[in-house]
DNA sequence: TATAACTGTAACAAAATATATTACAATATA
DNA sequence: TATATTGTAATATATTTTGTTACAGTTATA
């Protein structure tokens, strides 16, 4: 995963729960977050392909959340963002003439998945309204 | 953390563990891994750091388990090569104008450490033994 | 209806990171 | 002494991430 799709997609619904379901323009989000607007925006189509947002062009628009922030989990959240698996890809080619290069892959993604899954159920515990009320 | 820092060192670890405490040659683990020599060295390097395996120089130098497989877990190795948080980093640097921006790298911090805390507790309930066990 | 403020999206550029390569001194073995 | 190996630095290459520019399409509103 682009090493920081999850802290941007969290930052960005948070400004969107504190806009309270009004429109916020990704020229904002971004100031905010300091990064690039195309880079936000991006971010929102993929938040907004799993249902977290909604946007609307034209002037005066923007993107808001589309579902309350207590119905967001963060481990959905992760879920949307994540690429390949937290522990580093199995994408290299261990030599299949190795008795252990040739099965370490598999064992390698049970190793993995079932990490991941741990993971992701402590994320699962908190939604963005709870993470959203630490802020003062 | 370098995306496959980890599976690099599980992998020499099964190698090492597979040669029954005899001495292996980085040239050999490369080429089963299948990646340079050079990078398991310095891999090797960080492994030796921790306590995990030895290494001896000159001709017929090479590396072994420092510990019994049993040992060793998996949690533990995760923790020798972790660079950075696995949910991504927390360098950008958000607007300190924003009352969000201000205040989320905290709160993802916090977030991560529990969610990495999580994954680190599930890898460590396996030892490099259980992992080598599932080899046929 | 013209203008301005937006989104959506592509194409490209730049920066950062990861990986590979080369080289060689130091060390140990036979 | 010849050989195999580690340790390590320096540099190159490849890959990934992030930023930039550009612009067509959409909507609000003066």
């Amino acid at each position: 995963m682009s090493n920081s799709r999850f802290p941007i997609s969290l930052h960005i619904l948070t400004l969107l729960n504190e806009a309270k379901g009004g429109v916020v323009p990704s020229e904002y989000l971004a100031g905010s977050i300091n990064i690039n607007p195309v880079l936000v925006r991006k971010e929102i189509m993929n938040l907004r392909k799993h249902g977290f947002v909604g946007s609307k062009e034209g002037k005066g628009g923007g993107s808001f959340l589309a579902k309350s922030a207590a119905d967001i989990n963060l481990g959905e959240v992760y879920k949307s963002v994540r690429g390949s698996n937290v522990l580093g890809q199995s994408k290299n080619e261990p030599n299949p003439k190795c008795p252990i290069g040739r099965q370490i892959n598999q064992h390698l993604d049970a190793l993995y998945s079932d990490a991941e899954n741990a993971l992701i159920a402590n994320l699962s515990k908190q939604t963005l309204a709870d993470f959203a009320s630490k802020f003062e």
